[in-house]
DNA sequence: GACCAGGCACATC
DNA sequence: GATGTGCATGGT
C-alpha cells in the first residue's frame, strides 16, 4: 500500500514536471564534488563554487589533492561552510586518489554496498552524500533520501516519522524496483541502461523539485500534484 | 533582518 | 537513541 503510493507519486510528479535530467555536471568527478559542496546549501551557490574551481583549473582530483585546505576554501567560498567543506573535499579526494587512482570506473566496479561503507568511512561523507555519489556519479541502484523525502512523505501518510534513513531508502528502493512498474517504465520512458537507476535518479530529483515549489504551506495547496495521494488512507487530507 | 538551503560530525544527556 | 550545536554564503 505504501509502496503503491510511492509508485503513484513517481507518475504524478513526472507528469507534472517531466524529466529532471539530474545530476547537473559534466563529469562523474564534478558530480562527486557537487555532492559534497551541496550539503545544506542551495545549488545556485554550489554552481558558483564549481565555476570558480573550473576558472582556476582546480576541478580535478590531482589539483584538489595537491592544494591546501586554505587555498581550496578561498575558491569554494560561495558554497558556504567553506573551511569545513574544503577539508571534506580533500578527504574525499584523498580517498578517491589513494584507493582508486582517481578512476571512477574502477570505483564503479566495486560491489555497491561495500563501496557505500567505504564512502561512509570518509570523514565528511554522510549517507546522503555517499548515496548521491553512488547513484548520480556511478550509476549504482541506490535511492537518495533527504529532508524533502521525509517532510513530504510524512504528510502523505507514507512515513510515520520514526523510520531511520536506511529504512526510508530501502522502502523507496523496494517500491520502485517492482517488476510490473519497471516494465511500465521500460515501455513508456526514453532512457538508456538500468531502469531502476533511471527511476531512482528521476524520483529523487522530482522530490527535490516538488519540495521546493509545492507543499510548503499548510494545508497542501490546490496545485500540489500529490494531493491525490494525500486523500488515500493515512494522508493529512483524508 | 529573519529565515532557509539537495548535511555532517561531535557533545551531551 | 534522541536532541542540540557549529559551520557560512547568498537568495527570498
Amino acid at each position: 500500500m505504501k509502496k503503491e503510493r510511492i509508485r503513484k507519486a513517481f507518475k504524478l510528479l513526472f507528469n507534472k514536471f517531466g524529466p529532471q535530467f539530474w545530476w547537473p555536471g559534466d563529469t562523474p568527478f564534478e558530480i562527486m564534488v557537487g555532492a559534497v559542496l551541496t550539503q545544506q546549501t542551495a545549488w545556485r551557490n554550489v554552481e558558483k563554487a564549481i565555476k570558480n574551481l573550473k576558472a582556476k583549473n582546480k576541478l580535478s582530483p590531482s589539483e584538489i589533492y595537491r592544494i591546501s585546505c586554505a587555498e581550496l576554501a578561498e575558491i569554494i567560498k560561495p558554497a558556504g561552510f567553506y573551511n569545513l567543506k574544503a577539508c571534506r573535499l580533500k578527504e574525499f579526494v584523498k580517498f578517491f586518489v589513494e584507493k582508486y587512482g582517481a578512476d571512477e570506473r574502477k570505483m564503479a566496479n566495486t560491489e555497491t554496498l561495500k563501496l557505500r561503507e567505504e564512502l561512509l568511512s570518509v570523514r565528511g561523507i554522510g549517507k546522503e552524500t555517499a548515496d548521491s555519489i553512488l547513484l548520480y556519479a556511478l550509476n549504482k541502484p541506490i535511492f537518495v533520501t533527504d529532508a524533502y523525502t521525509k517532510r513530504i512523505y510524512l504528510r502523505l501518510g507514507v512515513l510515520s516519522g520514526r523510520e531511520t534513513y536506511d529504512e526510508i531508502r530501502k522502502l523507496f528502493e523496494s517500491a520502485l524496483s517492482d517488476e510490473e512498474f519497471l516494465n511500465y517504465i521500460r515501455d513508456n520512458f526514453d532512457f538508456e541502461g538500468d531502469a531502476r537507476v533511471y527511476v531512482f535518479k528521476e524520483m529523487h530529483a522530482l522530490i527535490v523539485r516538488e519540495g521546493k515549489e509545492f507543499c510548503k504551506k499548510k494545508p497542501l495547496c490546490a496545485e500540489c500534484p500529490l494531493k491525490e495521494i494525500c486523500k488515500m488512507k493515512g494522508g493529512e487530507m483524508q
